[in-house]
DNA sequence: TATCGTAGTGTTTTT
DNA sequence: CACTACGATA
């Protein structure tokens, strides 16, 4: 046999072989795994196992490189080569070592390939299943969020990016305070600029790569400078501080990219292969990243599904997904549209209503998977009659011996748990609820984590405020102040101040307390230096008074030493894990870290989280309650297309996250907010063909419901859409709200604007409102902040 | 400086 | 309704 013909033989077994290595797989999903050169965009169905597909693609590239796809073939191949690689085939046997070499080309490394995810729990899954697949050479791989991978890039490149290495990370808590000392420096009254609407706005020009400055050159009126304004000075604060929010972990890496060559150079060489999972959730700076970090050979891999898109209001963008094939050009797209997860009643129905979205990129999924039960439909007379009915579902299903944690409750609102942990307290019936409360927004923990974030990063102003006075040392707000006022007038951290509080005569009448308070700085520093972050941690608590305080408080004290306890657990897991971490690493974490990630399958309790967390996880059996016009879809999108959109998608996400059974649940009349509300039932579950569910309780008034949404529709006003009975009619509420065509408002998040149009909605008016900065927008009289402009 | 009372507020938010 | 956050008071 001459050599170029022994070539080709051996080229041809060696993609079977390869081809074998992924006989698990469905046609497409194994067509996405080999197809590892250039860009390509996976559109992903709901359950279709596109998790295993990235897996399974990291694990092709690992042992076999782009040989799938290559010719390159090393010269030399002997005829025992062949025969051995057939038997290869045959006996499905590992292959030698020299083989292993023949059988990959590319020269791809481990530490070549990227995978950036959107939560820990799903970078942490995908270590940990890379890991099982192909072993040890695993741990190269860079697995990580967007937000753990860019605080590495920033502290890695520092100097070029512009900024201090060990800069604190700001989570939202710490933003609003920020931002709320602002406004009150400038003297604005937050009832007509509230902290939370500037940092939306903040937040939004950040996902959209604006500066300060940019958002002043498009501003078009007073009110869009000003929030300019604070964007900068906001800004400013974080810079002083040295620290980082969220979005700006994100900008900055974009801006370091950008303006470093050299940088994104090193990267584009490290990083050859590069993975993105949730891709329809990513943000414009997000996608902005991902192009950059993509060499030129454009070995781009992103996986999304633009029916489970549910983070618009957050800055994600579908046009990552619309536009992916105009910014990689030369990409190739792929659909997986078998669903494993769900019985084809539950996939079923959840196509129906995903089919009511107009804008979508059309995929129909479908699956071999058994009929299985009817979507139960219920409706309670109230919403206690939903947890009554959930518990006692649960209650002889686990009687029956299905563990509790197949059970989940997906909900809209974390509002809506309380009902259920009540009824389950009642009844035995163990369950977790999931993000309700961060572990990190629990005050002792925050305040612990402050007092070490001071010790890492002396400029942290906003993070010593917090602590300077907690336990009480007799450091009150007036002193503060003071020493506030003279480190921004001296350009110098508060500390710096503290340190020198002699210095200064203002300070003289709690010179006492101040320089108590920073020989425990002193004493906490020189632990910080020298001694472990879990001995650090028992230092603090000791040494600044903390524990004792909480041992004072009683009842309440138990349950934060409770959580303080907590925390020292996770350090010891993290010193534990990463020995050689530093104190700043370990902050890093903490700040980077949510509730879901601890969550595990592991302890048998029911779970409930919202709908928004429920994505990318799976269970035997959902429930969804609070299925009711106003609360899914939740009032503020009722009337407004795109919105219900979103939405819509939600419910989707919810309804695929069922394996087995689902139950969709509403209530006749519930209480919200201290009042009593009749809500019809959700059009989501009137999108589902009645065939397709089994009715309990729901009888008569269901089509009412039905009929009354039509009635509405026709703009009967004679009927009402929500009729909210009272108990008290709130008078200011009733009264004060009254609003007609013509008339100026100003709304607490849009600014002024003039109402377009009012409509009657029951005791409510519906407004279309025309903002003066924010365009056209509707909403409830009733529920949206707005006063009528003198 | 701490505490008490009331006015205000109330989606979703992976990081 | 249930929570917080702030301001008036002791």
């Amino acid at each position: 046999m001459p050599d170029s013909e022994r070539k080709k033989t051996f080229l041809n077994l060696r993609k079977k072989f390869i081809e074998s290595r992924f006989k698990k797989l469905n046609p497409e999903q194994r067509k996405a795994v080999l197809s590892v050169k250039g860009p390509l965009l996976i559109l992903a169905g709901a359950g279709s196992g596109k998790t295993t597909v990235l897996i399974n693609r990291i694990q092709n590239l690992i042992e076999f490189g782009d040989a799938y796809e290559s010719n390159e073939i090393s010269d030399g191949i002997t005829d025992a080569d062949i025969d051995s690689l057939k038997e290869l085939l045959v006996s499905g046997k590992e292959p030698s070592a020299g083989m292993r070499k023949l059988l990959k080309t590319g020269n791809i490394m481990p530490w070549n390939i990227l995978a950036i995810t959107f939560t820990n729990k799903a970078a942490d899954e995908l270590k940990k299943r890379i890991s099982d697949a192909v072993g040890a050479d695993s741990n190269e791989v860079f697995a990580s969020t967007f937000h753990s991978a860019c605080v590495r890039f920033l502290r890695r490149n520092s100097d070029a990016a512009g900024i201090s290495n060990n800069f604190d990370i700001y989570d939202t808590d710490d933003s609003q305070r920020v931002m709320k000392d602002i406004l009150k420096s400038r003297g604005i009254d937050s009832k007509f600029i509230s902290p939370k609407a500037v940092l939306s706005v903040i937040s939004r020009a950040k996902d959209e790569m604006n500066s300060p400055d940019d958002l002043r050159v498009a501003a078009s009126s007073a009110r869009e400078e000003l929030f300019a304004t604070l964007y900068h000075d906001y800004q400013l604060r974080l810079k002083n501080s040295n620290a980082l929010d969220f979005d700006d972990l994100i900008y900055f890496t974009v801006r370091l990219l950008e303006n470093n060559p050299e940088v994104k150079s090193y990267y584009n060489n490290r990083f050859k292969y590069i993975h993105v999972d949730e891709y329809q959730d990513t943000s414009y700076a997000q996608s902005r990243l991902i192009y950059l970090l993509t060499g030129k050979e454009g070995n781009i891999c992103v996986v999304g599904d633009d029916d489970q898109s549910i983070y618009k209001f957050r800055g994600a963008t579908i046009e990552n997904i619309l536009g992916f094939e105009e910014r990689f050009p030369g990409s190739r797209v792929m659909k997986l549209e078998q669903n494993y997860r769900s019985t084809s009643s539950i996939l079923n129905a959840a196509n129906r209503v995903i089919s009511n979205n107009v804008g979508r990129k059309g995929k129909v999924l479908w699956t071999d998977n058994e009929d299985g039960d009817l979507i139960t439909v219920y409706k309670g007379e109230r919403e206690n009659d939903e947890a009554a009915f959930i518990a006692s579902k649960i209650w002889e299903n686990n009687k029956k011996g299905i563990p509790y944690n197949a059970h989940a409750i997906l909900y809209r609102m974390n509002a809506q748990s309380k009902i259920f942990e009540n009824y389950f307290i009642r009844a035995g019936i163990p369950y977790v609820v999931m993000g309700s409360l961060r572990f990190l927004d629990r005050a002792e923990i925050k305040d612990i984590l402050s007092y070490m974030s001071i010790l890492n990063n002396p400029y942290d102003d906003l993070r010593l405020k917090r602590v300077i006075n907690v336990p009480a040392r007799k450091i009150g707000q007036r002193t503060v102040e003071n020493i506030e006022n003279i480190a921004s007038g001296l350009g110098i951290p508060m500390l710096e101040v503290i340190a020198n509080a002699s210095d200064f005569p203002i300070l003289e009448r709690s010179l006492k307390p101040l320089k108590e308070f920073y020989g425990l700085y002193e004493r906490l520093a020189e632990c910080a230096a020298d001694k472990s972050i879990s001995d650090l941690l028992t230092y603090v608590l000791e040494e600044t008074g903390y524990l004792d305080m909480l041992k004072a408080d009683g009842e309440k004290g138990q349950v934060r030493i409770e959580n303080v306890g907590e925390l020292m657990s996770s350090v010891k897991i993290f010193e534990d894990e990463q020995p050689e971490a530093s104190l700043n690493d370990f902050l890093t974490d903490m700040f980077l870290a949510s509730d879901l990630d601890n969550y595990s399958e592991e302890n048998d309790a029911v779970v409930m989280m919202t709908l928004h967390n429920s994505k990318g996880l799976e269970f035997d059996i959902v429930f969804m309650p609070g299925m009711e016009e106003g609360i899914f879809p939740g009032d503020a999108s009722r009337y407004d297309e795109k919105e219900i959109e979103e939405e819509r998608r939600l419910c989707y996400v919810g309804m695929t996250r069922a394996r087995k059974q689902l139950y969709l649940i509403f209530a006749e009349m519930r209480m919200l907010f201290g009042m009593t509300r009749r809500n019809p039932v959700s059009r989501f579950i009137e999108e589902i063909p009645e065939e397709m569910t089994n009715s309990i309780n729901t009888g008569e008034k269901f089509l009412t419901a039905r009929q009354k949404r039509e009635r509405e529709e026709r703009r009967d006003p004679a009927i009402l859409k929500t009729s909210i009975t009272t108990h008290s009619i709130d008078k200011k509420r009733s009264t004060k709200k009254i609003f007609k065509g013509g008339d100026r408002i100003i709304h607490k998040v849009f600014g002024r604007g003039i109402i377009l149009k009012a409509t009657e909605i029951g005791d409510d008016i519906l407004l279309e409102i025309d903002f003066d900065d924010f365009g056209k927008k509707k909403a409830m009289a009733n529920y949206a902040p707005i006063q009528l402009d003198k």
